[in-house]
DNA sequence: CATTATAATAAACATAATGTTGGATTACAA
DNA sequence: TTGTAATCCAACATTATGTTTATTATAATG
């Protein structure tokens, strides 16, 4: 937030660690990158690293944020609507493009090495859509683990379409998603 | 394997260790847990450790591969059955009655604070069950999204049953999943 | 029960990452 | 240009790691 009116030797510290942990996140999981292999990478002194993060975890977390406010923001104009019928579809759509011009980073936070804060968002987001539910003939419960059996189909179908590389577009795939639930 | 006719040292110490485990990953991550701290809770001797285990991973993948290699001789007398139409349902139940009776040591193995090795073999357990599709309107590719969404639906309804205490019988869960698929 | 084998312990060690500090240096904004 | 502040550098104590050694305790066996 306001990113841009942050001194210029600010931001590239933090450009360089947010990439760096990008790149090492391809190969470990989060918990495993020490923060001396961060600041190699990234050409940052140590010390400076702790001026602005309190270890790996801080840096992710900061990341997660940012990206999920930078998506809410491009999910501005639709997400208001979402509580009529058609546009559900349109949200996913929005979020797969979202996605897909930010895959590296998506696939990433959403991917295995990453913790579950992330995808806990997306879930918290995409529910709005996939929890639509009227048949008045199941009890509650029943209705929670539909709720929940859905949810994560759709997480792990926008996962397997990150991992190998968006190869369908956005509209195939909120299609897809759409005729799932 | 053949985990009786070992001396009951050996017996008692990994015993202690695996428990300490369990215990540790209800509320840390694998990877944040020290040898140190699992040693000091075990009540064992750290150089012990090292004697069984490389680290705080192997001792959780040979916990996870025991506990397959035991599900598995659960199965035993319905797997080979599977590939009929039947079956399926009762392979789950089977599976169901399993995590049932060990649902401390499958909450925390299927749990946020575990990797993702065990998920991985009880998946692939289960895509015998949720994989049979015959509908041939539908290419391949589409096929393997569906596959996706329908295995993660099901391992997420798993641990949100074991997450709550397996509060539904077995055959109730079973009925649920196999109606889902 | 006594003997033998071996598992577990205790203590010490080098190594490496952590988190913090104080001071020198550099780049920025105004 | 100048004052401010971010970065760097070096040093530090602390902690976990993984290994090794000698010693003690326990199990298996005849």
């Amino acid at each position: 937030m306001n990113e841009n009116k942050l001194d210029r030797r600010v931001k590239y510290t933090r450009t360089m660690l947010k990439n760096a942990l990008v790149q090492l996140m391809k190969q470990q999981h989060i918990s495993t990158i020490s923060v001396k292999a961060l600041c190699e990478l990234a050409d940052i002194n140590r010390s400076t690293f702790y001026a602005h993060y309190n270890d790996q975890n801080d840096l992710l977390h900061q990341m997660e944020e940012e990206v999920m406010d930078d998506l809410r923001w491009h999910l501005k104009d639709v997400l208001p609507q979402s509580f009529d019928d058609k546009a559900p579809v349109l949200v996913l759509t929005r979020i797969f493009e979202y996605a897909k011009e930010n895959s590296e980073l998506f696939q990433v936070l959403l991917g295995e090495n990453s913790d579950y804060l992330f995808q806990k968002d997306v879930i918290e987001l995409s529910q709005i859509v996939s929890s639509r539910n009227n048949d008045n003939t199941l009890d509650a419960r029943t209705k929670d683990y539909i709720v929940e059996f859905r949810t994560a189909g759709c997480i792990s179908i926008f996962q397997k379409w990150l991992k190998e590389g968006t190869i369908e577009s956005s509209d195939e795939m909120s299609n897809l998603v759409g005729r799932l639930l």
